[in-house]
DNA sequence: TAGATTGTTAATCGATTAACAATC
DNA sequence: TAGATTGTTAATCGATTAACAATC
């Protein structure tokens, strides 16, 4: 039966589950029960099959799910095979390192272009990518089409240019900048990387261990 | 009534809670209610009067909570005045970002040292933090007192040099490689920074909005 | 066929919300 | 004092787990 209102615990659990089944694919496993993917995950089998009914019947009784085959479902439903384009505001370090290391082709991801402010940074290429003044950004984004901006900007002028870039029609924001952005319109999507929680977090774990 | 058993859900908010009464504090607040604070963070007063009340009793009936005195509090739960011991272990882009920008003391830890593999690194000091070789991790170990590691290092040696690590003694992990370490010791503690995991969680998102 | 394992329904558990007496 | 707001207990809601008929 599948759900209209997927909760958000099952949509953090479909990474989870598509990362694991990469690395089984890699192992050459070719089929998987519920049961031993939840002890590699540390999952209930329970869970994993109420978690994937709500998308679809990937499995098969008396067999189990085929590893390929789950791997591409989820994958789909993550939409990786959707070629998403994506630009980069803020090229310091962080954004520098994000262009160089990570694999946006592995989620789907296109990158076509950085913006930052700096003139000493402006017209050069990081990893392949473009970086241009941040005075072509308006333009840029009107005549593209634009699906994820990454924010790798200072604090003090993350609220001002997510509104400015909402008001372009962006409606996917991955958010650096330790800050809670939002909008009034529910179709504008953040997904916040808030550093400072993460450890905040661990700092509570070692001290009430 | 303080609970022995803190839910993940109420730890993962300390630090939003913390971060709210920070803002607040330098916007010059002085009291808030659980309402109004509520209402700020999209939370219903009583989630907030159960999470604190987990804690202790901070708030004053009739009048709320002192802004300055809470987050003071909170602070302390989280840890923030422990003045933890943290070695960072692979200075690459993503390694040499977080030394140059994110604010370790704001919260409560110590960036003694780094470590890598490449030559052309070990012995500089990157913002005051000094660069070692990897020959000489244990050494260093055994020797300091370390709370926490933070990997910044490839996929392929993460688990290795954690299980190397928790050998030594560290008993706090922040990681960045995207692989899910563990441990058959439960006092070991990591943390998880899964860029793709998040990303394709917007990417999710924006594609069944 | 017999054994295994699914998808789904029902039961349980835990987390969130509502209500309210206590009290500043 | 009266109004406001806490901390806590009780009610509700949702998510996880268990059970099981269906079936490969």
């Amino acid at each position: 039966m599948r759900k209209e209102n997927i909760s958000d615990a099952v949509i953090r659990r479909l990474p989870r589950y598509y990362r694991q089944l990469t690395d089984l694919c890699a192992r050459g496993v070719v089929r998987i029960s519920s049961h031993s993917l939840g002890q590699e995950m540390n999952i209930t089998a329970s869970q994993i099959r109420q978690d994937f009914s709500c998308f679809g019947e990937f499995g098969q009784q008396g067999y189990g799910y085929n590893v390929e085959e789950l791997r591409s479902e989820i994958g789909h439903i993550l939409g990786v095979d959707n070629d998403h384009h994506l630009v980069m505001i803020g090229v310091g370090n962080l954004g520098r390192a994000l262009l160089q290391n990570f694999k946006f082709s592995q989620a789907g991801f296109t990158v076509d272009a950085a913006f930052d402010v700096s003139p000493s940074i402006i017209g050069s290429v990081v990893n392949g990518v473009p970086v241009y003044s941040m005075h072509v950004l308006d333009g840029y984004i009107r005549k593209n089409s634009v699906d994820v901006v990454v924010l790798t900007i200072p604090q003090s002028v993350a609220q001002d240019t997510a509104d400015r870039l909402i008001e372009l029609g962006v409606h996917g924001f991955w958010n650096f900048t330790n800050i809670e952005l939002s909008s009034a319109d529910p179709d504008v999507k953040f997904e916040n990387i808030h550093f400072a929680d993460s450890l905040l977090t661990l700092s509570y774990r070692i001290a009430n261990r």
